[in-house]
DNA sequence: CGGTCCTTTGACACAGGTCAAGTAATGTGG
DNA sequence: CCACATTACTTGACCTGTGTCAAAGGACCG
């Protein structure tokens, strides 16, 4: 077995129940790229050439104002698809937090495809209506939480998607930086350090070093994010 | 022709171009319902029976925690479609901003019609891309703008959708509350009015009553918001 | 072992929130 | 059509959570 064909085999599954036959040319027009951390993936208001399925590894997206401000808008995690375009161009920046690797799929041959199977068109419509969904929660918190909520709900966001990839865990890891963690959940990096350190003394959670945290009091942390 | 006849015609026409059979059998599917200002269309959470298009006036989208704190996540305007769902549950509650119009369509029906005609289905999946990448300049304005620079967005962001409607208007409209719009900006009514004041001081806008703005200067407006 | 980068912590400042009063618009019943 | 009540908006004074600036650990790396 090639080393790429693992990968596709999950960006495959990554597009729900196909048949032999669908997976087999969804399987001929992708390819697998792999990126070092902190390397960009592609550039907001670049020519959008591709859509990708993240196999390995952790992404984040983000939009720049500019004067330099960034808002990073999600983090991306295996299975998860980016590549969102506005008129041929991306929407946002996307850059790859750790080592990762995509599976890459030429807009212009997936978009005939999705012409000939209905099936994948409705699987990415579920898709952007789930995102639309994540995207209003994050609404909520950009707009109305305090600093400790957000922190509270950004770790039982992380603990989610950890779990999605294997059993439920208390140990997670934390791959992005306390920059990155401020700039999604529209603090700073001093807040974000000051609101663990919080949680820390509370014993909602234990810090064990800089990219891992212990998460003692689940229900803890679930009843402040929602802020009761 | 049926009074109701003319906002159907409408509403189909929001739903992108369309064969006469699709559009029949669209038109077979739907019904016409209105709304007084400040009626409840649907509630978050609650069984999401319909999905529908705004035919007339304006609709406020918004989730709220359970102390209270409110979140609108959109105003919507004639075109624009709402009832995005999660799990079977409407995602948000829908109120009726204006006297409102809008078409109805049984989501169980619609479904099924979505699985015949493909096209429609493409255009849904256009519509939740469109309304994808608003939701991440929202969360831009959310995360990292100053009380001006959201105040100003707004307003620009108002002229458009009202540009939608009819010709370009430096005067136009302001048909919410200013806790409305507090809610959508993530700032208290107090914060907004003092934007508007600051804004019309700095003869970037007038305000001509409650309820009306008159746009002076477009170009300013537009580099504030963007934080220039 | 020294340099770089990331994180934490502290002292202080300020944008925007809170609370309260006053004013204008809107509605209601006589 | 007018008193009056109600609701929405504006403005002021003050407060607080988070940002800013600065310094001091820690971790990692050649």
């Amino acid at each position: 077995m090639h080393p790429c064909d693992a990968c596709k085999v999950r960006a495959i599954a990554a597009c729900g129940p196909l048949s032999a036959d669908e997976r087999k040319r969804l399987t001929a027009i992708m390819k697998t790229v792999t990126f070092a951390p902190h390397r960009l993936i592609f550039m907001e208001t670049a020519p959008a050439a591709s859509l990708y399925n993240v196999t390995d590894g952790v992404v984040k997206i983000y939009k720049m104002m500019p004067d330099g401000r960034r808002q990073v808008t999600g983090f991306l995690f295996p299975g998860d698809f980016l590549g969102l375009i506005q008129n041929d161009s991306y929407a946002y920046s996307a850059e790859a937090v750790t080592e990762t690797r995509l599976c890459q799929f030429p807009r212009v041959r997936l978009e005939m495809l999705l012409r000939e199977l209905p099936k994948l068109e409705q699987r990415l419509l579920g898709m952007a209506s789930h995102e639309l969904a994540a995207a209003q929660d994050q609404m909520v918190l950009l707009g109305r939480k305090s600093a400790r909520e957000r922190v509270a709900s950004f770790l039982l966001m992380l603990a989610k998607a950890t779990e999605r990839q294997g059993p439920q865990a208390d140990l997670i890891a934390v791959p992005m930086t306390r920059s990155d963690i401020a700039d999604y959940l529209g603090l700073t990096m001093e807040t974000v350090s000051r609101s663990l350190t919080q949680l820390s003394s509370e014993n909602l959670i234990r810090l064990l070093n800089e990219k891992h945290v212990h998460l003692i009091d689940r229900a803890g942390l679930h009843r402040i994010s929602v802020g009761l």
